[in-house]
RNA sequence: CGCGGGAUGGAGCAGUCUGGUAGCUCGUCGGGCUCAUAACCCGAAGGUCGGAGGUUCAAAUCCUCCUCCCGCAA
């Protein structure tokens, strides 16, 4: 059976590996064009390039998989199934509608919830307490096509990103490995998606990754591991953006201006939120440096830190 | 040539504008105090101030070029 797998960052690795270490006949793999990445611009391939190549598998980039020519060099493979995995672009009818088995996507979210780019963000910065994967069929809309499998995975009090994004990685792939073969002799049952259900994961913008002081610790500290470690939730000092790495929630007694820089310890600091709570902040980044932890910033750049100071405000 | 910040003992920083003995908070090592300690006291080691050239009696500091790191933007 041929396979043509398409995906693009470090989430689609393990999912690819896991193709290819049981012996599926991965025919080609298509992913986005190499990118210039960070301030040098410097061309950069996509992760999934890098593995399918260390496997000899043909690497596809086209720049708008929606053209014809494109379509017919996917096509050209004969896949008897498409596997996607955080491709990136939508497919065209022309290639959903031709393979014997169908495309699936693995996405990282319990479908109908979030939807679209940032699902394993999002359901963080809510706050929900499980997340999962799903696996189903693809159509042209985005991430609705019918349910074939699904399966949950918790959200710890201390998850973030990095490690929720691991373990979903993961799970993706062991599912994968479980839904194909039903899949091929037919006995799974598609499930349409519970439209009143669904929600969407927008892509993070800039204004997401500012910090409201005014909200909750508990929004607040879900905020910053729902950015960590990327892009990483940021508000601002002195007029610079400072990046916020890592920080607790704390209850306090009596409600203080959101912001205000209540206490100074050796190696944190803890700054007021709304709903009497705030956050201790452990781990952050100035402008222009990388990041430390609060208590090297304290002894050096943060030294001039005083309490009753306010972060997130804007001056002349 | 997109905009901007930065490089100073092991860590984080000050000092640079206004050239003139290498400084602060920690860490490390040794000693002391203490029932004890991540606490306190005393002492020590550790730096060609990112690199190259230039100006000067004298350069971390002023000029030129280079390398690397980071915040934005894309």
């Amino acid at each position: 059976m041929k396979i043509v797998f398409m995906g693009t960052p470090d989430f689609s690795v393990p999912v690819l590996r896991q193709l290819v270490t049981e012996g599926y006949e991965v025919v080609a793999c298509v992913t986005q064009p190499d990118r210039p990445v960070g301030r040098k611009r410097i061309m950069t391939p996509p992760p999934i390039k890098v593995e399918a190549e260390s496997h000899g598998i043909p690497v596809l980039q086209p720049e708008r998989i929606r053209n014809k020519e494109e379509v017919e060099r996917v096509l050209s493979y004969q896949p008897d199934l498409v596997v996607t995995a955080a491709y990136g672009q939508i497919l065209p009818n022309d290639i959903l509608e031709k393979p014997k088995h169908g495309c699936i996507n693995v996405h990282a979210s319990l479908l109908p919830k979030y939807r679209g780019g940032a699902p394993i963000h999002q359901s963080i910065i809510d706050g929900e307490s499980e997340t999962g994967i799903t696996i189903m069929y693809m159509v042209e809309k985005l991430d609705a096509g019918d349910i074939l499998t699904q399966v949950k995975v918790p959200i710890l009090e201390d998850d973030h990103v990095g490690s929720v994004h691991d373990k979903l990685s993961v799970a993706g792939a062991k599912l994968l490995s479980e839904t194909i073969p039903p899949l091929i002799e037919g006995k799974l049952k598609p499930v349409v998606q519970d439209e009143s259900g669904v929600t969407f994961a927008k892509n993070i913008s800039r204004e997401m990754e500012k910090m409201d002081w005014s909200k909750s610790g508990e929004e607040l500290y879900n905020q910053v591991r729902g950015l960590h470690p990327w892009p990483v939730a940021f508000t601002t000092l002195d007029n610079k953006p400072l990046k916020i790495w890592w920080a607790n929630k704390v209850a306090v007694s009596t409600q203080n201006e959101p912001g205000t820089i209540l206490a100074i310890e050796n190696d944190e600091f803890v700054v007021s939120t709304g709903n009497q709570t705030a956050l201790t902040i452990t781990d952050l980044q100035p402008s222009g440096k990388k990041r430390m932890t609060a208590e090297q910033f304290l002894r050096g750049a943060g030294s001039h830190l005083e309490v009753g100071m306010k972060l997130g405000e804007e001056h002349e």
